[in-house]
Parts: C-alpha cells; structure tokens; sequence
DNA sequence: CTGAAAGCGCTTACAG
DNA sequence: CTGAAAGCGCTTACAG
C-alpha cells in the first residue's frame, strides 16, 4: 500500500510552510488565494486525505456524537436512531454507537468509553433509568439529549419524546367526533409519565364534551396482548356500558378486540377501538386495521440531533420538545366490521 | 469542569517517568510489579481516563469499526445491524456510523471519511451494488467484511449471508413432508442471486423424490404483495393443478393468499403457504399465521462482526459463511383453515 | 500573508 | 527494570 501522504507533503509538494498549507486546507487564518490555490490544488493531485484522528487529537473536537440506545435496541428505539443518524450523518457527524442492552456496570464503561473518545455530544434513547441517572452521575462533559424519554421533570438536559397528551388528545376527538360516548381506557403502569400524559390528554378531549372516563379511571396494567384481553374482561365485567376503548399500545388494542369478540361484540359497530404506536402498520390486505397514533419517532430522532447540534454549537436548545403524533385511521373505529366475514390477513 | 488528568499527572504523582507510568498501564514492556502497583492505585486515586483520541492516533488503531448500511437502514439491514454492534462491543469496539442512504458522491464521501477516521475494519450491511463496487474501486485499508449480500463471486472480500439455499430446502422438505405434491413457486426477480438460491434450494428439496416444480420453473416479479396477487392469479390461470405455494417473501405470500381466497380456496386445507423473511412473525392473536422461514439476521450481524475481528486480528476468516435460516410453522401449512369463520387481528 | 516553533497526550525504541 | 527523547500529524499563537 501507498505510504500515506500527510500534510507536509502536501507543504513540500507545493513549496510552502506546513503552517501555510494547514492554513490554506482550513477556515482560519489570512491567506493569499494564490496560495491557497496552489496548496489546494497540490493536495487534490497528491490525493492528501487529512489524518482525522490527529485533527481530533489537537483540536479536542472529534466530530462524533456518541449514542446509547437502551435494550429496546430493536423496535421503539430503532426508527429514532435511524432518524438522528441521518441528520447527523448530512452534518458530517460519526456516530459511535454502544450496545446499552448492558449491566450498569457495562453501561458505565460505555460511558468512560465515550468521554474518552472525547464525542461532542452524547444522544441517549430510551427511558432507562440506568442510563439517565448514570449519565447524570458521571457528569458528562458534553451535552447531552435524551430522546424517546418521557420528561420526568428531575432532569435539567435536553429531553425529546413523542407528545403522549397531544396524542391522547387525538384519540378523545377522533373518538367522539364519531359519536361515541363511553369511552374507557385500558393502559399500562399508572408510574410512566407517558402512560399519565396520554390519559390525561384523553380526559381533556373528554371534558371538552362533558363526557366522563367509563370507570372513572383508566385500568392499568402493562404493555401486552394478554392486559389487553384482561383488561377488556374486566371491563364487560364492570356491567358498565361503552361504546370505545383507548388502548395504551396497540398490544393491549389486539388483547381487547380478542376479548370483546370472544364476548359476541363487534368492532367497531358495538365498540371501537384506537390504539397507540402504529406498531402493526402493514397488517391488512385489505385496508389497515387498527387505527393508531403514530408516534412518529423518526422524526423525534431527527429532531433530538437538531438539538444537540445546537447544543454543541453552543446554543441553549429548549428543555422539553414534544412531538406530535399522527392519528391513522383503520378499520377498527370507522369500519367495515373487523371478523365475521372478512378475511383478514396479518 | 475539573482540568483534565493526563498520564503525565498520573507519572509525577507516582514519582516516576511518564513512559513508566504508560508502561504500568499497557500491557508490553517489562516492568516490577511493585512499581505497577503503585502506578496502577495512582491512576485509580486520581481518576486518570487516558485519552483514547491521543492513543489512537499515535498507535494508528482507532479500536473503531465503521458501517455502511445500506438505505433499508431500516427493516432487514437492522437486525443485522444490532446483532454486529452487540457483537463488536463486547470487544470493545465502538461503531461508527454513516447513514448510506445516499448519492455514490455522498456514499464516497463517507467512505473516505471512514478511511481518514483510520477505522480497523469496514462493515457493510445490504446489496447495494453501489456499496459494493465503490469499496472496491477504494481499495479501502482496512478488513471489509459484507453482510447480508449473497455472493456474486465477483466479490473477494469476505461475505456473511442468509443461506438461501437452505432456505429452499427447508420450505421444500416441509411441503413435501405434508404430502404436498404439486408446488408452485412465486418469487422476484430472476436476477437477485437470493432468489436463484432458494429456487434452487426448492428444486433439491422436489429432486429428492423426483418432483417436478409446477409450471415447470418459477414465476419471477418483485417483492410485493400485488405480485403475489398477480402471480397467483397466473398460476390459476395457468389451470395446472396445484396445492402448495413457496413465496419468495412474506408479502408475496400475502398477496397470493389474497387471491386464492378470493377464488375460493382453503388456505391450507386446499393450498398450503410458505413465506420467506418471517417479517410476520407476531401476527396472530392465536398462533402463526403464515408458515415462513426465519433468516436469522441478527446472527447474520454477529456473525459477521465476528469475521471482522477475525480479520482485523489477521486470522483469514473464510470467504463465505451462510447462515441457514428456521422454518417457522403457522397456520398456512398445518391448519386450522385459515379466513372465512376465523377472527384474524394482525 | 507566511514561517519557525511549540504543543496536543500518549507509545515505543534506545540507552542506561 | 526505568528514564530521556523522539515522534505520531496536525493546529495555532507568535514573530517576522
């Protein structure tokens, strides 16, 4: 392999000072464009490809941002890592990404990874607490963002997440704007804030209309296909009457049509049902399901690098930016009936 | 901001040389244990985080892999994405990320960037023909190890691929298992070296008892769920009897279940099914759906990740690896007849 | 505008 | 086993 052509080669090649073509190659400094020309053009021929790791080295500035994404590597975190490396890669920023599916122990050496590695900036997604009380221990020196976590109020960084109120503000008119009356809702643990920003969301659309949560309040449970059947049982065995289910995923919605098909119901003409996450998308062939939120988390992704650009450039992006969701709109609260008849393929 | 602890610190504060102190903290070089000890506890006391930008650049190792993935950064690059970078970390490998949905100008871009970060081996994930070629035309310095591509044997770099074949084989030996006799096969197009592997994987599975595939040989379109439609929709057509379908993916399956429900047909009881992806997987709020073939990519990614280190540390990893994939049963094959009566959420 | 020089923090032959 | 010194490739005050 070719012996690496560096700078001074570059300097030699187009007879000048080393200082001068570092200048002529850079932003800084007063130069001649003569000069620069000639430098530039010397550089291009010689095919100079500066040594980024020695730029690093004595600027201090790696040009990377480190990112550590919680377990739920896989589904919830993934659309905003892909929309925060996106926007940093237009940025020419690197992304030096961990595996955070790790012991406290392990996350912490990540984190001493990172800073030793001197990124510009660190990108936190998801809401382990792991990871945000140990960024906060460590004080990392650097900003840092968090996307994906519901704001929780003790933490001073930058916060990113979908806007849980606005979507269950969605979901409230969607619901009464076709009439229904008796809407529950079925949820997970009341302990996460986006389980409590949703509901509340919901009760304001309510209130817009006078209406009431059936039952007062919502039932909590977790996210899971089998909550959603208990949940919905639980509900039927209330003897209170409804006519619509908010579900906290779409997990729990599936669980709770199970249920209330089981029980003779039929959705959405006896109930309707809107759930959360868009996670099953794609799954009709014929027209999409279940109508969801969207959380659109690409687009807190890209959002939450926006602001930790601006972090690092040295500005003072706001605390807190929600992001709204989407309301998609499926067969399961405008019809045609879901089961029976219908051929229905995943 | 506490000033930084450098080696330096660490060495007068242990009352020896710096290269002392950098000794004690390496691993080479000979020195007393006792001294190592007392060098080590300063370290400990004093915090000291060497500087890996500083280390890297004067070792020439960044201790830093990059990847390339391809634009479906999304749903098939990324389990094999996740496998890799758990893999990678373990070793302490940080990943460095570009985002390759681009331009060839941008794809270069980022390619001599990765080059410039003197990453010690270049990963890269998806079948973009751009990716492929371009690293070579760069004779990138460093291991390169492609992932999720089938070998076009052009390529004398290593490859980590579903087996494709295998695939074949599997979906074949399991029809035929069920005592399907007349197999059809709809799949993309001709030219993707995948789609030649699982042909050919099927027609060994029919050659083992001498089967012939229907139609004589495959019909060829995309991955699409209205090819799947279109495609059976032919092969109705066609008149030849039949009573077993090998899709060459998930939604071609879906698109010909479509289409042979609507013609009437019981799905398995008169056609049985078989996918490929398993894209579907949790469809089903009781049991699998679509019968498939699990590719395995997070294993893919490990695998893969594994081949660099191996290169990285100058071992010679073999060429190829194929990872062969899990069938996955459902109802498409094993019953109960699926549409009609039965309530379907996705 | 340009050059000589110092320095970023660490590693590694080379002498002692 | 230990220390003084050179050097990795670049940037940036500091003089000219």
């Amino acid at each position: 392999m070719a012996k690496k052509v560096t700078l001074s080669d570059v300097a030699s090649a187009a007879g000048v000072s080393i200082a001068t073509a570092s200048r002529a190659l850079g932003s800084a400094g007063r130069i001649s464009a003569e000069t620069r020309q000639r430098v530039l053009a010397t550089a291009e021929r010689l095919d100079f490809q500066p040594d980024a790791l020695a730029k690093s080295f004595v600027t201090g500035k790696s040009a990377t941002v480190g990112v550590l994404a919680e377990q739920a590597i896989g589904l919830y975190s993934m659309p905003v890592l892909i929309g925060a490396i996106e926007r940093l890669s237009e940025h020419g920023i690197a992304t030096l990404m961990y595996d955070a599916r790790a012991t406290s122990h392990e996350l912490l050496a990540h984190l001493r990874q990172l800073r030793a590695r001197r990124v510009d900036g660190l990108l936190i997604v998801g809401d382990t607490p792991d990871l945000t009380s140990l960024a906060d221990a460590l004080d990392f020196p650097a900003p840092m963002v968090f996307a994906d976590v519901e704001p929780s109020g003790r933490n001073s960084s930058v916060v990113i997440a979908p806007d849980g109120h606005h979507a269950g503000l969605l979901a409230g008119r969607h619901l009464i704007g076709l009439g229904r009356r008796r809407i529950a809702h079925l949820t997970a643990s009341a302990a996460g804030p986006a389980v409590q920003r949703r509901a509340a969301g919901m009760l304001e659309a309510l209130a817009e209309h006078e209406l009431p949560l059936v039952l007062g309040a919502p039932l909590h449970g977790t996210y899971s296909r089998s909550w959603g059947v208990v949940a919905a049982e639980q509900l039927l065995a209330s003897g209170e009457p409804f006519d619509a289910i908010f579900a906290g995923d779409d997990e729990i919605a599936i669980g709770a049509y199970t249920a209330l098909s089981r029980a003779g119901l039929r959705i959405p003409d006896d109930v309707a049902i809107v759930g959360y996450d868009n996670q099953h998308r794609p799954v009709h062939h014929d027209g999409i399901w279940l109508t969801s939120i969207e959380p659109r988390l690409h687009t807190v992704g890209s959002r939450a690098a926006e602001a930790l650009l601006a972090s690092i450039a040295g500005e003072q992006p706001p605390a807190v930016e929600l992001v709204p969701g989407e309301l998609v709109v499926g067969r399961s609260t405008i019809g045609p009936t879901l089961g029976a008849y219908e051929q229905i393929a995943p």
